[in-house]
DNA sequence: CTGAAAGCGCTTACAG
DNA sequence: CTGAAAGCGCTTACAG
């Protein structure tokens, strides 16, 4: 391995002269700089970032959490991430925690341990609190995206996922819907909350009731999806909803499967919505009618947040950043009843 | 910041000895030892992470590199490289090259600098033949999962491509089908390469012609088989293919869309077969028959191997890891013609 | 304009 | 069983 010092030494200067070249951060004699360089290139050297990460005290680096990449939702914004900080030299750690604290706080050691600078989390849980809160007292930088923490101080970036529901579910009300029922996902996410929450909000201003079997979901992945809506439409006909409202698309598509094994068909004799938008509900064989998530202006804004607090070790004010949602209709609704 | 100075200090032992209880690595008196654990628990001390790696020149990281993270296909794989460098206390970077050769070099350039200890290289292309090839000369390790470089020698792990379309050209011609075409994928990838050898290989042996327009791809995503498709589809009666063979299940996709939206019912009027087995193509409502490529198992053993070159640094023999794939037989091929 | 030297936070021969 | 000290490869005040 090549170092610094060898540079130094074939080119005749001492190793703070070639770190000035390296880093161009003081004026270097032409001539000297010009050995230095040709060296450079001669020895094929690339300096050692650790070394540097040491002496800096940063690494150049950030972690992203997911709950799970394999998710198809969150590669879009780990992609927005990466863009980002790629401009700006920034290497960066991906990090499945399948929603489990004792993973979380792995993520949160990588910081701890200099590895990383700031840390970016997607599956942020209300369990996590008081460990995100300790951590940033001890000077730490994380910001939340994707889902918050209520009332936790911090930058955060979300979507209005309340809004969504509710458009949704007043959607589904407008073509004659009465009996819809809302699939939650995964206690202590904002997420599941904010859109409960929505679907509660629209139901009641509808004068509509909730049977309390409809909301026993609490996994909003495709099997979970596929067998409570099996369970849903196994209800006796008064209880039966005649839409279901899922928490993601992932699990819309669980419902569509599920209905399409027991032989009941879309939209006909019933209507479907998702969340997220992910590409391949637009495709022509799905058409799912869902609740569009700009996830990768949430990871790109989250990260630059990040940045920004990285380069700024002031305090400024935390950003609570809410986007914008979009009910994009299609084919899984059906036209009014 | 506390560091070892810290604890070594409020425990009154030197720091070697802190160092000796945290690594475990060699005998120390109880009752310092009891100190020293003490001192750490209450000053929330955690080893810094890069003075270490600085000293050591391991940085208990590796690089897993791919073409596009957004890309269903790859999570899979990179799940399967965290889950099991994560066991070994490794961290895992991600870069996305989007197939551009000098992303890649970023890449590579991230163990240079000692930010990863090795990589693994899932959107190896054949224009990165002799940057892998110097990179080992420098005895910086590599291991290419998915894409290899023919010739290079160098620890792989990929799937049996050629015979996967041998298979599905197969099942395509057994079904009656004497106008099969296949679309490419981006050249100097190893998949595109031998999944085209083992089409041409197939339809040679069966006896069947290949028109020169059928090979004009050159684009495994969505868009590009769509339009690709749109133009076969549009080829006068003769050539007009009644079988098409995509790169991806991901194209494959772009194929049913196009075929809808010509009108052009599947599997009646036109078989399809992909390549992947993504989640998404055993749906109801895609039911996609597919071969289905080993992504996790892939991932795995990559990383596995990855793991076993940085630990013994050796120069055992190369491994190139073959990896069996399935014909998935579902809904877009029909039955006998 | 330039260099010698301290120091980032660890580990590990070396000596006792 | 334990400690003082060198050193990993850099950067950056400090002094000239």
């Amino acid at each position: 391995m090549t170092t610094i010092k060898d540079i130094a030494q074939k080119s005749k200067v001492s190793v703070a002269t070639v770190s000035y070249v390296l880093n161009n951060t003081r004026w270097v004699h032409e001539e000297k700089r010009k050995r230095v360089l040709e060296a450079i290139s001669e020895l094929n050297y690339v300096p050692n970032a650790v070394a540097r990460g040491l002496r800096v005290q940063k690494s150049k680096a950030i972690s992203f959490v997911v709950s799970d990449i394999t998710n198809p939702f969150y590669p879009d914004l780990a992609k927005a991430c990466e863009d980002l900080a790629q401009t700006k030299g920034f290497t960066i750690n991906i990090l499945n925690t399948d929603d489990k604290p004792d993973r979380t706080q792995l993520a949160l050691n990588q910081v701890r341990e200099g590895k990383v600078d700031g840390i970016i989390v997607t599956s942020a849980l209300e369990q996590d609190r008081e460990h995100f809160q300790k951590f940033m007292e001890q000077g730490y930088v994380i910001v939340l995206a994707n889902r918050f923490i209520k009332g936790l101080q911090v930058d955060s970036v979300v979507a209005d996922n309340f809004s969504g529901a509710v458009m949704a579910t007043n959607h589904l009300y407008q073509l004659g819907h009465r009996k819809i029922a809302f699939m939650p996902g995964i206690i202590g996410s904002s997420i599941t909350e904010s859109r409960l929450n929505g679907y509660l909000k629209a139901m009641e201003d509808a004068g509509l009731t909730i049977y309390p079997e409809w909301l026993t979901s609490g996994e909003a992945r495709y099997s979970g999806s596929y067998n409570t809506t099996k369970f849903l439409l196994g209800l006796p006909e008064e209880k039966r909803p005649t839409a279901i409202l899922s928490l993601t698309d992932i699990g819309a598509l669980g419902v569509l499967d599920a209905a399409t094994d027991l032989g009941i068909s879309v939209p006909d004799d019933l209507a479907v919505i998702g969340f997220d938008d992910l590409f391949i509900s637009g495709t022509r064989s799905i058409q799912l009618t869902t609740v569009s998530i700009p996830r990768y202006e949430m990871g790109n804004l989250a990260t630059s947040l990040l940045l920004e607090r990285l380069e700024k070790s002031g305090k400024p004010e935390f950003q609570e950043i809410v986007l914008p949602v979009e009910l994009i209709v299609r084919k899984t609704c059906g036209k009014q009843k």
